[in-house]
DNA sequence: ATGTGC
């Protein structure tokens, strides 16, 4: 449902809310009393304002919890839309003793990593069908039982990568005893937070702990998983700041392997174990929260907090062993001189810690300072790779994609009616057809605005531009 | 997004 700004402001007033555009950002605020400090949604100017999205994002601005705490600041980013619960798109700052697993849900630490490689790109193309028939068996796939023994799983919890990696060297698994594990660790500076937050084994649901033939059953690591996740071959077509670029090792016509994926099975227990014991804490006798949000307040928002970095822990690893596994076919197609350097991992899902704040990240991606930002397009619109500018007034969040224009739904009905959704020129891989049809370029926004209004707010400055060659989708 | 659902 989207409304004309006039007509907003008239549906906001009979809500108790008021709004006022300045520029790209409107400022919404609850009439009278108890209003959080300040809601915040950024916008193109020919974008609506989905109503649906706002309504969700204001539930999230008033929840509370009896026992104290508070949301102190809600910043929408661009490619803002309705989700079930809560809308994509949306950063919530809050009090150090105050958390709300489900601002972030179930795809905890979902995220982006890219690398570049030095192939030309006409090479690429005369080797495609080679490549693509290798990765087909090693991408196209819903689960996988990879051979990793329990030590390793126990030091990815509890340390992440940094934990990993040491455990990895002693107790190799499968077709990764042939990896540069000295590469994988020099890489880890590229990684949010070196891929290693403080989790716990404690918090590890039934399914990743050791079961009587002292085996953990894990079916999704090294998977890519389902709906907008994918890898990516892309072209780096151009180049919007040299200095930067040079700094981070890009070229202009470098091939870009781009991932986006995220916990998978793991955090959709840890999110929904969490969402539910939030419910379950709520203080006897307090009546419940009205839009179904619940806060943890103190010891518990402690506990949940390195739950969720547990279930983070895995997301790094499962994009690192993506990224290895074509790395190891792109060698044995291009030669093993090829590098295929990591320029960055980032989460776009996650609860940090900054300075006295927790921040809440939902479909937004970190944006501070110097720190590099991955916006990815659709299959086929161009990505981008932007540079932080640590906009503290947005929470230093940047906008996690182009955003979903158009829900699932109408994209099936526009097919049938053999309408244009722009899949005419995509070379996407996948064993599902309707995956294509949800993903297909028409069902996103225009990323070219969702950038620049981002750009013109100074949330991120530009430096390089991907266009997309290849997808495999899950 | 996703444990797959009766």
């Amino acid at each position: 449902m989207t409304t004309s700004f006039k007509r907003l402001v008239k549906a906001l007033n009979k809500q108790n809310l008021s709004v006022t555009k300045a520029n790209s950002v409107y400022q919404i605020a609850k009439k009278g009393k108890n209003s959080v400090s300040s809601v915040q949604i950024l916008l193109p100017e020919h974008f609506d304002l989905d109503g649906k999205a706002l309504k969700q994002l204001m539930s999230f601005a008033e929840a509370y919890h009896p026992n104290g705490g508070a949301v102190k600041a809600v910043r929408a980013t661009p490619d803002f839309h309705a989700g079930s619960l809560v809308p994509v798109g949306a950063v919530l700052s809050t009090t150090k003793d105050f958390i709300i697993p489900q601002a972030i849900g179930t795809d905890i630490h979902c995220g982006m990593r890219l690398h570049v490689a030095d192939i030309d790109i006409a090479l690429w193309q005369e080797k495609k069908p080679l490549l693509v028939e290798k990765l087909r068996g090693d991408l196209l796939l819903g689960s996988r039982d990879l051979p990793m023994a329990i030590s390793s799983f126990a030091a990815l919890f509890q340390n992440g990568l940094l934990g990993w990696i040491d455990e990895i060297k002693k107790h190799p698994m499968g077709d990764l005893q042939t990896a540069d594990f000295n590469q994988l660790e020099n890489e880890l500076e590229s990684i949010f937070e070196y891929g290693s937050l403080q989790g716990s084994c404690k918090w590890a649901p039934e399914s990743h702990t050791a079961d009587k033939r002292n085996r953990i059953r894990d079916a999704s690591l090294a998977t890519i998983g389902g709906g907008n996740h994918f890898v990516e071959f892309q072209y780096l077509e151009d180049i919007a700041d040299n200095k930067q670029a040079f700094a981070w090792g890009l070229r202009k016509g470098q091939l870009s392997v781009m991932i986006h994926t995220g916990s998978r099975a793991l955090g959709l227990h840890v999110g929904n174990y969490w969402s539910d014991k939030a419910k379950r804490a709520w203080p006897n006798g307090k009546k419940f929260p009205e839009a179904g949000i619940f806060p943890l307040y103190g010891e518990l928002a402690n506990d949940y907090f390195s739950a969720m970095n547990t279930a983070a822990n895995y997301a790094n690893l499962n994009r690192l062993l993506l990224a290895e596994i074509v790395r190891r076919r792109i060698r044995e197609v291009f030669g093993a001189n090829i590098e295929m350097p990591l320029v960055y991992d980032a989460p776009h899902n996650i609860v940090t810690q900054e300075s006295d704040c927790y921040v809440h990240r939902k479909g937004a991606t970190p944006a501070h300072a110097g720190q590099p930002v991955l916006i990815p397009g659709s299959m086929g619109h161009p990505s981008y790779l932007m540079m932080g500018l640590g906009n503290q007034a947005f929470l230093c969040s940047a906008s996690h994609g182009a955003g979903r224009a158009k829900p699932r739904h109408e994209m099936f009905r526009l097919n049938r009616d053999g309408k244009d959704i722009g899949l005419g020129c995509i070379d996407c891989i996948t064993l599902k057809e309707d995956r294509r049809i949800e993903e297909a370029p028409g069902a996103y926004k225009d990323i070219n605005a969702v950038v620049d209004v981002q750009i013109q707010n100074g949330i991120v400055s530009p430096v390089a531009k991907l266009a997309p060659l290849l997808t495999f989708k899950g």
